[in-house]
DNA sequence: TATACATTGTGATTTAAATCACAAAATGCC
DNA sequence: GGCATTTTGTGATTTAAATCACAATGTATA
């Protein structure tokens, strides 16, 4: 499906720095393409020519480590995807996969570097973007390796309900084992932890919906180990 | 000091696309700067309105985590360093220490984002370099995560040995609780392991001097944990 | 050269978390 | 609805590695 990016909801940061003239390059070229929860987007070693765009949705990145698969982190609308391998030696680096109903847009790599060329503004945001994401990710393993196993749950918890779903109730997008991959532990210690804050009363749990009821004693943990 | 870039025989990649008009440009807005080993030449949570260029040296990037100070990774020339801070809010997110006598290239932020605009070669060169980190800082963080101590060791060892030093007798830059907060153990973990590598005549060391004696162990012992 | 400070080596003990093992729910599917 | 598969809960046991404690080096520098 083609769509006219001259008016799409969905656009990006650098995308809106764009003159009419490009973005009109951008609706040339471009497909939208929809995900069901648990599609795989793009998967680690395979061959790629297109950047993707996440317009809408949820996904996890994650990559084979050298005993199990690791999710690096969770992605949100929106934001650019598998830039790196395009940009690189497009052989995806890493792996893509719904964990919502999800949209992106396949954009054309070759339009996608002539955009990049013909708009110093357009790279400019993009640079600024992957900027930001290295030291996310500096962050991010600074703080899976230090803090003790609480605090990386608690701060994953912290993390859905404030920059992905912005609200204390929500439904977790992982099973215990996927978040155990995410914060690098192992399922059962996923499922203690989350029945102890469940008896301490810091949340309250239905499956896979999650309330905080305590917000200040989660932050306590994430911050405190 | 002031050094003439179109003559410069530690230019980036980046820059070597540059014109010379542009290169001349670059030349009339950097200094260069020498650090002696241990002094530290960012300091995160200070202002920068400088890019980096590490033209010379060897310097370690550490950031403050929630409890003790990480390493990230170490780097050596060519690279820029700070692009992250520069690029986005002007404070350093990292700290960034001399390892040995270094010299480093100050290039006014202004010049740089001149440069970015005014020549796409350049940027390019910058996106692709900085989608390159991404995904090392991915891999290197499953990495550490994953692999057991002895693993996450022998894969420092054998790192220095061919990206950094490119040979099998170097002298290790770090003490022995740098070495751990680079791969996140304890001191003590890493002096017994390299007794152990010792003892299994992997290694031989001599004070920091070290001497890789059996590569394959080495490899072995780096991917089987 | 003497003195202080940082680095390293090694044993003993503790500890967080993995693993193993199995039951109970939940979910999807024919 | 009933059957298979995936997901979750919880106890018992094991284990890798941290921590503690202290001695022995090394290395700057006054």
């Amino acid at each position: 499906m083609k769509t006219d990016c001259t008016h799409c909801i969905y656009i990006s940061d650098a995308a809106a720095k764009l003159a009419g003239c490009d973005l009109q390059l951008l609706s040339d070229n471009h497909i939208v393409v929809g995900f069901k929860k648990g599609d795989s987007i793009i998967k680690q070693g395979t061959y790629s020519t297109n950047v993707i765009f996440l317009r809408k949705g949820l996904v996890k990145i994650h990559i084979t480590g050298p005993y199990s698969e690791q999710i690096v982190k969770l992605a949100k609308p929106p934001t650019y995807l598998g830039l790196p391998t395009t940009v690189g030696d497009k052989i995806n680096q890493y792996s893509i996969t719904a964990l919502e109903d999800t949209e992106v847009c396949f954009i054309d790599m070759g339009t996608f570097k002539d955009l990049l060329k013909s708009n110093d503004e357009f790279a400019f945001e993009i640079i600024r973007s992957l900027c930001r994401y290295e030291i996310d990710s500096f962050r991010r393993c600074a703080n899976r390796i230090q803090k003790q196993t609480r605090g990386n749950l608690a701060e994953v918890l912290l993390d859905m309900s404030k920059n992905i779903f912005s609200s204390d109730r929500f439904t977790i997008p992982l099973s215990q084992a996927e978040i155990g991959n995410l914060i690098d532990t192992s399922r059962e210690s996923v499922s203690r932890m989350l029945s102890e804050f469940e008896k301490d009363g810091i949340i309250r749990m239905q499956g896979k919906h999650l309330e905080i009821i305590n917000k200040r004693s989660l932050e306590l943990i994430s911050q405190n180990g």
